[in-house]
DNA sequence: CTTGGAAAGTCAACATCGCTGACATAATAT
DNA sequence: ATATTATGTCAGCGATGTTGACTTTCCAAG
């Protein structure tokens, strides 16, 4: 059954669409699961692991940066912040060139406590890309890059990209 | 560069994997914004939509299983619903057979908020479906599938499939 | 040098939505 | 008839999001 445009448009019918929506859904339970199973150990939720995460992968941004990757208020932040620097997880170093800043990186503490929280999370990427294929990652990439906002796509693509 | 298994598996390599997660959650707050924006102007949050979404899915369900399909507790829940009764979008009726149960529905209202809802959430998955194509859309479907815990998957593939 | 504004942090109050515990009611099993 | 199980409700706590008001520190421009 072909369209005007002469394409096959049945996956962009509704219920395709319900579809997409739900497997998002259950897609994203599954995907924070294994980290929240080990933060119930610790004092701490979800909202340390995001920071613990973008901490890791670029060492030394400041609390602004940070803010605009989680989507956040600073005051949200500052609580999260607060107890993961007390806790001796993230250390900020004033900033040298304006000192207003505060550069954030992760200590030993907290490199060890990320590992352990992406390394669950990692698992179950790796054995649901192992799953599907290649050509299927590159489909499910493609989609969820379509999906976010235009801030958000150019904050993912401006972090470095894997590999040799 | 090929591997022992006669496949290449770059795709499989850690930064991969970190990049997927992170489109997992860049994408997941593009998912959740639209909607979002239009509950601000009710006294609702995401829970309500997810209730809503689900008893406008499978109308009738029971309390119990719309637990088991949002994975919180039914005190968590009942505070939603409650919301929901009493402001006249969601029906709950009596069981005929086991009065314990209380049957779901949307009334016309909880119906209109339910079309809204979904029509944003719809309008993005549709603009990212289209512009990543067909088959870039089943790879996306697989990979979230095998990223569900298997209880979810289960749930995920009994709800009924559109199409014609 | 003074002033204006940006960056960071603090305090307070509040909302949403998770959780546990206690409990009421209905159905079922003994 | 009574004990147990299933379902749903109410009360209160905790994590994490929000706004608003404020201070401190610092840079930069007049």
């Amino acid at each position: 059954m072909a369209k005007p445009g002469g394409e096959n448009l049945l996956f962009l019918t509704d219920e395709q669409l319900r579809k997409g929506i739900e497997a998002m859904f259950f897609a994203y339970r599954g995907f924070t699961a294994d980290p929240d199973r080990i933060l119930e150990n610790y004092a701490y939720g979800r909202a340390h692991h995001r920071a613990i995460h973008f901490i890791n992968r670029q060492p030394g941004l400041n609390v602004n940066m940070l803010l605009a990757l989680l989507g956040v208020t600073k005051q949200s932040l500052n609580r999260v912040l607060r107890t993961l620097v007390e806790d001796g997880l993230v250390e900020a170093r004033v900033g040298k060139r304006d000192k207003r800043e505060r550069h954030l990186h992760l200590t030993a503490r907290g490199a060890a406590l990320e590992r352990d929280l992406s390394d669950a999370q990692r698992n179950r990427m790796r054995a649901a890309y192992r799953e599907a294929g290649p050509s299927a990652v590159a489909g499910f990439r493609h989609v969820l890059e379509a999906m976010m906002d235009p801030d958000l796509r150019r904050f993912y693509n401006e972090m470095k990209e894997g590999g040799p």
